[in-house]
DNA sequence: GGTCAATCTAGAACGTGTTCCTATGATGGA
DNA sequence: TCCATCATAGGAACACGTTCTAGATTGACC
């Protein structure tokens, strides 16, 4: 269980492994891209993984966990390119709340297949993915934070229990938007409406 | 299609069938309690309602539409409740709405493999499901905003468009604060602060 | 009562997530 | 080098949502 590696974080496990890993979650990003939650059937992945179907089973232990994991990994993702944004334009909280939450949405709404299979199962998950959720619930409040702060003298203090918990309102609304949009109950600008009208309620400076 | 009947308002249809469509959702309701959303499978429901496969799928063309038919029929049953109830307590729109919501929680954590089942549905609805969420959606929305005025002078007017834009918020960290409990990723205690802390930060009077 | 259309029953059949089994490698220790 | 262990491939098998088919039943209208 360890011979010539350990280089990154991502995971323990052999070079193989690690890169069956990447594979399988390449495909996964492939399929649901093209075709949403429905597409991303855990024999066509693993088909296009080139991994059996059992080995799939044991590297993620439902279609669910693949997804939250794809999902969990593009967030990461994110909050690097974000780091490396340097400050949020804007001159309030609010302002640069929106924002990025503008930046995000839109992104998403870019791929609107992937974003379909990945909010899917984030919304179906039970308690034995609870793990991954909670690490994209943590990135998400951690951006928004951020975003909140941003440019300010406040930058690199710790938030405070009351943006923490503003933060998580502004993610359960952004969830729930995400939700409607995704399912076909509401259109991309009323998603955008509703979001900003929430941070403008939230974060009345 | 009309004979001696056309007496409630719930669907049309002959007796038989207003018969058949409550059987189904009684059954489902009954499975859906005693085991949550796995539970509810539509062979079980046939069997327990005493109607063939085919003919469930005739009333509900899918078991998400089921659950969240059902869901609508509580939130009616609810909100006649609500409106025999009198005034709300509270002396700030903010302690209504919190003793709504805290109310209406707790029934729900009182069946939490109902909730379960009824929440994981409504989360998985796709747009095809779009009329019965939009029900449940303004059921909601109307119970908070009543609760933000009720027993005040502004009771009977209509509530602003901020009014239904803080209701639609609150509804959303509902909701999220709903599936995180019923996921098992969140306790019934932190639910209930959760949302205590939103309610405080969206109608600071 | 007789007829026709709609509805219902019973159950087979199909698709996809998940589990399980066996044979075949890969790996690491003696 | 040889052995023990464990991961993988390949694919059958199973569970449950959904669809489909064939025949019985019902109810409205003559």
């Amino acid at each position: 269980m360890s011979t010539t590696n350990s280089l990154t974080v991502e995971e323990l496990g052999s070079a193989a492994q690690r890169d069956r890993r990447k594979r399988i979650l390449d495909a996964t990003y492939e399929l649901a891209s093209d075709g949403g939650f429905d597409a991303v059937q855990m024999r066509a992945v693993a088909d296009r993984a080139e991994v059996a179907l059992g080995t799939l089973y044991r590297y993620f232990p439902s279609k669910i966990h693949l997804l939250v994991s794809a999902l969990a990994r593009e967030f990461d993702r994110n909050e690097a390119m974000l780091k490396e944004m340097g400050p949020i334009p804007g001159g309030t909280a609010a302002e640069r709340v929106i924002y990025i939450m503008k930046r995000t949405t839109r992104g998403l709404q870019g791929d609107p297949k992937l974003t379909e299979a990945l909010t899917r199962a984030f919304m179906f998950a039970d308690s034995s993915v609870a793990a991954e959720i909670h690490t994209v619930g943590m990135s998400l409040t951690t951006m928004l934070t951020h975003a909140m702060h941003s440019g300010q003298p406040t930058e690199h203090t710790e938030p405070t229990a009351e943006d923490i918990a503003i933060a998580r309102v502004i993610g359960d609304v952004w969830l729930s938007a995400l939700m409607a949009w995704v399912t076909g109950r509401s259109t991309a600008a009323e998603t955008g409406a509703h979001l900003e009208t929430a941070v403008g309620l939230l974060l009345r400076d």
